[in-house]
DNA sequence: ATCGGTACCTGCACGC
DNA sequence: TGCGTGCAGGTACCGA
């Protein structure tokens, strides 16, 4: 579910968290605490006051004052709800001083982590897509021999980028998934970048996309999923050539592309 | 040191 | 109705 995009969107439906202590926790699912021992992090975390919710690339850290922070990623199916009730695959609850936070994961893909410093995950992560520069991120493309769609998903390259905003990307800037980094000239490197800020602020703009089960802390959902042009539309036409988009397997993910828009 | 492939988990849509 | 298959926004880890 969640990329960048959504991400946000949630980040941004969080901020009425900010100021407020925990009051309690309650931890019903400990795979999603990743091997920690759920007895600590509710000791760690209880009586704290959560002074900022911020993201970085597809991870959330609610920070605790000096005392640590809340380590969170939603996987692929995870969601963080202000208040509401508790369901079959919530897996974490924290009562606050005012309202709740439910973390919520059918799939179990996402974590929910204390750290004590800045988390060592985080720190290694690439740069912000939307905060590099296009000279930069032609440069780092340059140093990598793989292909390009491989790069966009990997986190150390750029953070927050996942597979529908790859393709939707790739789509925008007429490039092939399975074109190789260094083999692209500066000036579409830079094109690709554009295409990036371009793609991910629009979805911003529309809330995310929800494609089954995607919504914001408050459930609202996204409406970016209408305006995707080859995610997920194996088959349709192309919206510039009218050619059908077609889907082939990169680093074990579904691609989508148009074969004569896109150019190796 | 980088890679591509596989594993992790649940739910849903589909064909039979 | 039920069963098997394939697919889904994610990352971690393995061996080559």
């Amino acid at each position: 579910m969640p990329e960048l995009p959504e991400v946000e969107t949630v980040t941004r439906s969080l901020q009425p968290i900010v100021g407020r202590r925990i009051l309690a926790v309650e931890i019903r699912g400990a795979r999603i605490l990743r091997g920690a021992d759920p007895d600590r992090v509710a000791v760690e975390l209880v009586g704290r006051r959560i002074t900022q919710v911020k993201r970085y690339g597809k991870f959330i850290l609610l920070s605790l004052g000096r005392s640590g922070y809340v380590v969170l990623h939603l996987g692929m199916t995870g969601r963080l709800l202000l208040g509401g009730e508790a369901g079959k695959h919530t897996h974490v609850i924290l009562t606050l001083d005012k309202g709740s936070l439910l973390f919520d994961d059918s799939r179990q893909f996402g974590s929910f982590e204390f750290s004590r410093e800045f988390p060592a995950r985080v720190a290694k992560l690439g740069p912000e897509p939307l905060e590099i520069g296009s000279q930069e991120f032609a440069l780092a493309l340059k140093s990598h021999r793989v292909r390009v769609k491989s790069l966009l998903l990997n986190q150390s390259f750029v953070r927050g980028v996942g597979n529908i905003y790859a393709d939707e990307s790739l789509f925008r800037a007429g490039i092939h998934p399975l074109a190789l980094s260094h083999r692209l000239t500066a000036e579409r490197a830079r094109g690709l970048h554009r295409a990036i800020v371009d793609v991910l602020s629009d979805a911003i703009d529309a809330g995310g996309s929800s494609i089954s089960d995607y919504v914001d802390a408050e459930g609202r959902k996204g409406f970016f999923q209408v305006q995707h042009r080859v995610y997920q539309r194996t088959g349709e036409p192309c919206v510039v050539c009218g050619s059908p988009i077609r889907r082939l397997l990169v680093a074990q993910r579904s691609s989508h592309f148009c074969a004569r828009c896109q150019k190796r």
